[in-house]
DNA sequence: ATGGCGACCGCAGGTCGA
């Protein structure tokens, strides 16, 4: 089973893109994020057209996380991570698939940091945390993917001592990460790629993808029954060249079957 | 250190992202 993250920036303008990627890659679920699109502009009749069914959670302007499924109906489990009522924003969606959970996040960026946006991205954070450890403790295949806004080391951004006071790469922030890693979930990127530069975001600004100026900020965190069926995992950076690009490259793991 | 780009809403330019 090959499953994919991907933030799009916004699926009106990417859906060319993500339909070419969809083709292209194949993959069997495909976390999005950033739809930038309320509820009912979903495309669904061109993501169905591509052979893929669908649960989204949609926003005006702003997040919006869906997951695909090709030849299936995704099985929503969540459509909001538990914690706080008040929290409207469209950031977490939840399915069953195939006896495993995928979960699809958009953890908030936090910027700038310190003040209430990263207070929030850290609230957040704890609200994962607290989620995670429950998915976890069940015992059954789990798979978080996404864009956790957070670089998790030194050798995950093309220039650390630059970013050392950004809320994705602050003290709080990799601690939050660390704290989450060890309930026991396995980067599956860095589970296979130890030791190679990985990058899945790459500024619009300052020639950044022409440089290789870019940073890891979208992840598969695996469950252990999950991790020990990790078999492949890599980005398609070719997405990232191709026109009217999103700022992220797609991210994809390959686990075996049962 | 700043501003750069792209997308949003909605019709100008403010706001957000990372």
């Amino acid at each position: 089973m090959k499953i994919a993250t991907f933030n799009i920036n916004g699926i009106a303008s990417r859906l060319p893109n993500l339909l070419r990627w969809l083709d292209e890659s194949r993959p069997d679920v495909a976390c999005l994020q950033e739809l930038k699109a309320p509820q009912e502009k979903f495309p669904l009749a061109a993501i169905e057209a591509a052979g893929y069914g669908a649960i989204w959670h949609g926003q005006k302007s702003w997040n919006g996380v869906a997951i695909l499924a090709r030849g299936a109906q995704p099985l929503e489990t969540r459509r909001d991570l538990p914690g706080d009522a008040q929290d409207i924003q469209s950031r977490y969606i939840e399915a069953a698939l195939e006896g495993a959970t995928v979960a699809c996040l958009y953890l908030p960026n936090g910027n700038p940091a310190p003040g209430p946006k990263f207070a929030y991205k850290l609230a957040w954070f704890e609200r994962l945390i607290a989620h995670a450890s429950a998915l976890h403790a069940s015992g059954a295949p789990v798979v978080l993917a996404g864009d956790f806004n957070v670089i998790p080391t030194e050798r995950d951004v093309y220039k650390p001592e630059r970013w050392v006071d950004d809320a994705l790469f602050r003290p709080e922030t990799r601690a939050a990460f660390r704290r989450l890693l060890d309930q026991g979930w396995t980067d599956a990127l860095r589970r296979l790629h130890p030791d190679e530069r990985i990058y899945t975001y790459w500024d619009y600004f300052r020639n950044a993808w022409q440089r290789n100026a870019g940073m890891r900020i979208d992840h598969f965190l695996l469950s252990a029954s999950a991790a020990g069926r990790l078999v492949a995992a890599d980005v398609d950076r070719y997405v990232r060249a191709w026109q009217k690009p999103s700022d992220h490259a797609p991210v994809w793991i390959e686990l075996s079957e049962r």
